[in-house]
DNA sequence: TTAATTTACGTGTATCGTAAGGATA
DNA sequence: TATCCTTACGATACACGTAAATTAA
């Protein structure tokens, strides 16, 4: 059994079990992944894809097994070249990270700028995604991490480091009669035109969850995925808008009125989240290491907070 | 990077980094192992082994690492092999199990006979050893599984099984003033020479360490590695014995007394260990829940007790 | 038809074995 | 000196690419 085998068993089934693609990827001719797709499944002694005809269509359970398993070995000999890298270009190379917008627009600027210092020589690559995409990634190796508060939940493959937690707050133009209501309750925003980010990004889904077990109809009027956009909205009288509280710049915003919301939603956390069996490099365990200081120094101050010291591996 | 080389790595590190006993292993000429490990070093661009001239010394800190990562590479592998046997093969193979002389004396043999007539084209193949070598066969692959009650601790890259708990019983001459006392204390035990388990077999040390924790000191005249060879020497007159309870035959030993010494001395557990990334053909699947099932049925007339359905995975 | 896969065949590469050359205990 | 490792070199094997045949969409 060859390692390049295993990778072509891997490329095919990324490439949804099509060969032309997948040789593509792998930078070679179709009739190469043909012929090692055959000596693998000769030397098993079993077929590993279900054809029709010629065509590849889904993996059979021998199939499913065996790519389970490759994804190990791949993931192994990923980690190798790592370590040689790590002592032979030891502060060269390249960092993919994994974020949504809120992470990169709001908490990662200052961490970047200092990491970029220590380490002038590592490319920075930030990939944006929904919270589900981002747990793909760090799955197939494609980022060496991923930063992302929804989408992990009984995700037992990966380590997961907790880095803050936060909560939503109100924004609205300062001449809204929110923005001098004493108690704000969950009827009261009821009562106006809201503008909040989309299912399934940022803690959507809890806001969405926490109206309905009070047997609240909230009245969306507009969703975004990011929230200058909501801000934006705001500012246009769309409604009122609720982001999370470390999105409102004191500087920059300040001409909306903001309005702590923590008492009314859950809250949330946000983690650094790898597969377990990765092998970090020294710059990727200080990127993280430079991140949890950074929340820990400046989070009070923004809206956010850092947790205890605790590493949950799930 | 290719397996072959991987799997050189690892026959360096077993074979004490002698490169003419590891190629032997592989059936290679020395020649080419070096040329693999020169190819390898290369390619991850770090020496693998600290040299003394051209002999290899010991692995270094890359080394260690990349040795690590080799070894999952070779299990996952391995999986992939039995995978595909377990396709074309399914009720043919090997199947190796790692004991102590206790099991496969006194627990196994029921259930190694009903497996045959399931599986008569299975070879089994007893390994025996200490606990220690037990464990270490069971992570280096070279049994399926092993049985033992020792030298478990604290192994988390173990699945492990809870498979019955047992604890001694005092054999001695019918005439022998223990045969009938009423209650026997360990002060009692102390009154007379002591034949039992060698230091690190079969719970020996833990009654050891009982008997110093009241602060006596037994009087051990004979140690032997099983239960058979104490019980000659108790006929002999050598001494009292304290064997697991499960070793007394009720036919076979009627000549001896046995007594429980279950109040005093603490109750083993023993398990079934297999690395937690091994893959388990039906057939070895078979063979511990057949072992699982003989000690439920069978364990309380026989001076054991299988313990309640629960899987501990340490 | 077009797109996708398999099979046949030739080429180049790379691994192994033989054998000779150094180094260590 | 005996054991162990490295290097050089030639043969063999095999994976890849080209191209033609085959089969689904």
């Amino acid at each position: 059994m060859e390692i390049r085998q295993l990778r072509t068993l891997i490329a095919l089934v990324e490439s949804q079990f099509n060969m032309s693609r997948a040789a593509e990827k792998l930078n070679l001719v179709q009739s190469a992944l043909s012929q090692q797709l055959n000596r693998l499944e000769n030397e098993l002694g079993a077929k590993l894809f279900i054809r029709k005809g010629k065509r590849l269509k889904s993996l059979t359970t021998v199939g499913e097994e065996v790519f389970k398993q490759a994804t190990i070995v791949l993931s192994a000999i990923n980690n190798i070249h790592s370590v040689g890298k790590e002592y032979t270009e030891r502060d060269f190379g390249v960092l993919n990270i994994g974020t949504t917008h809120m992470q990169a627009r709001y908490i990662l600027p200052p961490v970047i700028k200092l990491f970029s210092q220590l380490y002038p020589d590592v490319e920075l690559q930030i990939h944006q995604g929904t919270p589900q995409q981002l747990v793909q990634l760090a799955m197939n190796y494609e980022v060496d991490f991923s930063i992302c508060t929804e989408a992990l939940a009984g995700n037992s493959q990966f380590t997961l480091i907790p880095c803050y937690q936060w909560n939503r707050s109100l924004i609205v133009p300062p001449e809204h009669p929110l923005a001098d209501k004493k108690n704000i309750s969950l009827e009261d925003l009821c009562d106006y035109p809201i503008v909040t980010y989309v299912a399934g990004f940022t803690g959507s889904k809890r806001v969405l969850e926490t109206f309905k077990q009070s047997k609240l109809q909230p009245h969306v009027v507009l969703s975004a995925a990011d929230s200058d956009i909501i801000k934006s909205y705001v500012r246009e009288q769309m409604g009122i808008g609720i982001i999370a509280s470390l999105a409102y710049d004191r500087k920059n915003d300040s001409d909306l009125k903001c309005r702590d919301l923590g008492e009314l939603f859950p809250w949330e956390i946000t983690r650094i989240a790898y597969p377990k069996d990765k092998y970090l490099r020294k710059y990727q365990q200080v990127f993280i290491q430079l991140l949890l200081k950074q929340v820990s120094k400046h989070g009070s101050e923004s809206g956010y907070f850092c947790l205890p010291e605790e590493k949950v591996m799930t």
